[in-house]
This record gives structure tokens, sequence and C-alpha cells, in this order.
DNA sequence: AGATCACTGTACAACCTGCCCAGTGGAAAA
DNA sequence: TTTTCCACTGGGCAGGTTGTACAGTGATCT
């Protein structure tokens, strides 16, 4: 027999053999296209065909390597607030990026802010970090908060399992 | 001629050819063990090696695929701070967990607060999800920002650029 | 009905992987 | 100093995988 999918093509961006393949990847990243497409009982192809639509859809944008920064020494993890002067995000967030502990900086409503996500060695090493963040003109007042512990890892599964 | 490493192996997690290797993966996820090697002008035998080492050491835990929520549909991501009622903190989690939008929860110090990253697809189904969340029992307050733009997307480039 | 599209199943050459081994030289231990 | 240890090199081999192509089938769209 032949096809069987696209019985199911609204406007939805992924149909269930996308968020299965999906998760497959997610789980065994490392599988190749043939294996996938044995898991999956479909043909190698379709597999080929699906990546490829996922990617020229930006949906699956790369398999960047997961690097764990807790083994790589940077064992803490922590977020700031800050506030900034009106009309300088643009510079401030420039300064933030040229912070090698900055990992991740968000512009959110609420009073003009930015939220950050930043990692350390240590203690001495997370306050020399805010230092810096502190000294970035524009900066006008941070709070911090360390990561304690991480209860939900970041995940996309539950999105993916929810299709079809 | 043999080898060069090894000069620097003093308490360092990572090495420079670790943290060159690393980042070539880094750019081309998809490259294999050999087109590595030829890449760093090493041996295979070696990137294998170190990969290998890696891995072992719990520094690189995998090649997730990469999805761009955004692609997929879930055009919002908002953060949330909560405060929680006092010793709830796991029960809380899980109820967090329950919840699909819900992509990250960090436990953060501060008033035992937790902190929690979520997508949704439009401003209605963000509203649904914040009421999920405060539907959570032990959610005592939440306050949400939206996220506008992401100035510094996540990121761990710098930190192995500044390696050796 | 005809065109279009997604999927199947097959095929083939080129390539890569996993694995093995001998050899070399630097660094640490004896 | 000599020996041992270790990482890296460079080579080889079998088996599996990739990229690519093509014909065939059935469902959907026009």
């Amino acid at each position: 027999m032949a096809s069987d999918g696209q019985a199911e093509h609204s406007d939805q961006v992924l149909d269930g053999l996308d968020a299965r393949l999906l998760l497959l990847l997610t789980d065994e990243p490392r599988l190749g296209v043939l294996e996938c497409s044995r898991r999956l009982g479909v043909a190698r192809g379709t597999v080929q065909a699906r990546l490829d639509r996922l990617v020229a859809r930006g949906v699956l944008t790369g398999f960047p390597p997961a690097l764990d920064l807790a083994a790589m020494g940077y064992g803490l993890t922590a977020f700031a607030v800050l506030e900034i002067a009106q009309g300088r995000r643009q510079e401030v967030s420039e300064g933030l990026a040229a912070i090698n502990e900055v990992c991740e900086v968000h512009a959110t409503t609420g009073q003009g802010d930015l939220f950050v996500r930043m990692v350390a060695r240590s203690n001495d090493d997370l306050q020399h970090v805010i230092d810096e963040i502190v000294d970035v003109p524009g900066v006008q007042r941070l709070s911090t908060s360390i990561a304690l512990s991480t209860p939900v890892p970041p995940r996309v599964r539950p999105l993916l399992e929810r299709i079809r």
C-alpha cells in the first residue's frame, strides 16, 4: 500500500509523523535517517523529506551539542531582572552580550525591563559577573536570584506529544 | 610527528582542542567525526576519543534537535515569578510540570519563589496558561512578563571561545 | 478525469563508522 | 636516567549509511 498521511493537513505546522519524528530525535538525537525510518515504520525517503521540510519551514533549526554547564565548571546559574534607562535597551543589550557569562537576555513587558540568565563558577565569580552587569552603561537597578534547583528542565516534549 | 596535546591538563575540564571541537559542532552539528577531524587537523581517532571523553565526563550530553517554537505556532514566550505556600515547592513543581506550555521551572533564592518560562500561541492562549498556573494548589501569587524580544538568544559560545 | 502530491520500495556508488593495530614522542614515575 | 604511561598519528577493513534517482500507488484538488 502507499500513503496514509496528509489526511490531516489543515493549517497545522506539524502533523503526527513530524511530531513522532521529532520526539524520536529528541530522545536519541544521533539516530540516522535510516534508523528513524525503521523505528517509525515509514520509508527512508519519507523521513528524509520530512526533515528537509521541517528545516525549510524553520521549525527544526539544527542539532546543537547540548553542554552541561555544571560539568564544565559553571555550577551556578542565576537570573537577574534589570531596570534600564529609557531608550537605552539596544545599548544595554549590547553591553550584556559582551559579557561571556551572560547566556540569555530577554526584553520583557513591565517597566522596560531586561531579563538575564547567567552562569558562574562560584559565588565569587558570580559577584564579578553581577558587577560587570551593573557597570554596563544604562543599567539602573538589578535584582538577582540564584537558581537553587530546576524542577522542570528546559523541555519541548509536552508540546510535541500533544500533537495528533 | 605525534602528540602535541596534554601540555595543558591542569585541572581544566576542557582544553583547547575540546573547545574547538565543541565550537565546530555548535556551528555545524551534523558533521561526522571524520569531517571534524579534517577541519581540526587531527586524526579521526583523536576526535572520537575526545567526544567519548566529553560524554563520559558529562560535559556533552547529546545533540537534541533545536526547535523554533515560534515557527511551531507558539509565538509568545512569557516568564512568571511565583510565590508559593511554604513547604509546597515539590507539589507545586509537579503541578507546573503537568502543564504542557510550561517549558522550564527553576527554584530560586528570594522568598521561596519559582521562576517559570512558558509559551503560548496567542494572548488568549497565554491567559489560559496563566489560569492553569494559578490553579495549581500552593501557588499564592504570580506575576507575569511577556518576552518582547530576545537580544541575546540562549548561547554557550562565549564560554567555549574563552578557553585556550 | 486529470493533475498533483506524498509515500513506498528498490537500487547503486560513495562515503562514513566502529574497530583494530603498530609506531612515536612527551611527561611522569621509578 | 630509564621505564612506564598516555595521547596522538596513520593505516586498514568490514559493514552500514547516505545521497540520489526512479517507477509505482493511492488520495486529494481542480
